[in-house]
DNA sequence: TATTATAGTTAGCGCACGCTAACTTGTCAA
DNA sequence: TTGACAAGTTAGCGTGCGCTAACTATAATA
């Protein structure tokens, strides 16, 4: 199975708790994203399988390199989208929200060309 | 119910075609869209439903105004960020796949962004 | 007229991915 | 030691939205 949205939208959790967190449990990703454990403790057991996370011998989740790879990629593009909204003057919980959205649809090509403009206009009302 | 990708990418492709053709049939909807002929007859047969779409006399289909706003809608979006990434330099193939997946994501605050900063400095390598 | 092709529909499958209900398991305090 | 709570899992439901198989209806043609 290739991983999906509701995929990477884990994964991009499980990263982002990770770095406030050394020990991230299926509870803290579901109240994050606001679903039941039911559906955490399945989507995890899905990229588990895929060999994106696994489960230290604590319990909690972990990212594999792989995961972590994907997760880093995904986040990327998040704050990426997020800085060219702001820079176009859209405010921050809508540009947050809407990155959010759009950071599973874009290309690499598209990536790499916004990430040039970002760097070379962008943060100018910063 | 409310309208989902699925149902926006139909009504986008209905007002597509309708362009080029006074007579859009199912099965020319699901040759564009590369869907069968049962998933294009269910999605009509849903927008019939919530009214964004009738079955004129002769048969064939046509957007109602509810309709043929939102088909404007996201198809405004889809050349809006078209031409955004084009103008970002993404090559106009990935440009317009980008668009069509992004298109169903974007906020209205977003878009009025985008379309002020296209207005102001795009399509200058045009 | 009988045959065949084309368009549309119906029935039902499969997968993704939310959910609740209910069970298991481990920890901790009375 | 036991009772209770918290975390995780299992079973199974519902919806969205593709699909194939098979039927119906209509129009064209032999």
């Amino acid at each position: 199975m290739t991983i999906r949205e509701s995929g990477e939208m884990y994964l991009e959790t499980i990263y982002i708790l990770s770095q406030d967190s050394s020990a991230v449990r299926g509870i803290d990703v579901g109240a994050y994203m606001g679903f039941s454990k039911p559906s955490v403790s399945r989507a995890i057991g899905l990229l588990k399988k895929d060999g994106l996370v696994k489960i230290d011998e604590l319990g909690s989740i972990k990212l594999t390199e792989a995961g972590e790879e994907k997760a880093k990629r995904i986040y990327e593009r998040h704050t990426l989208l997020r800085q060219l909204f702001i820079d176009l003057g859209v405010d921050e919980e809508t540009a947050t929200e809407d990155a959010c959205r759009i950071e599973h649809y874009i290309s690499d090509k598209t990536f790499e060309a916004i990430k040039k403009h970002v760097k070379k206009y962008g943060s100018n009302n910063k």
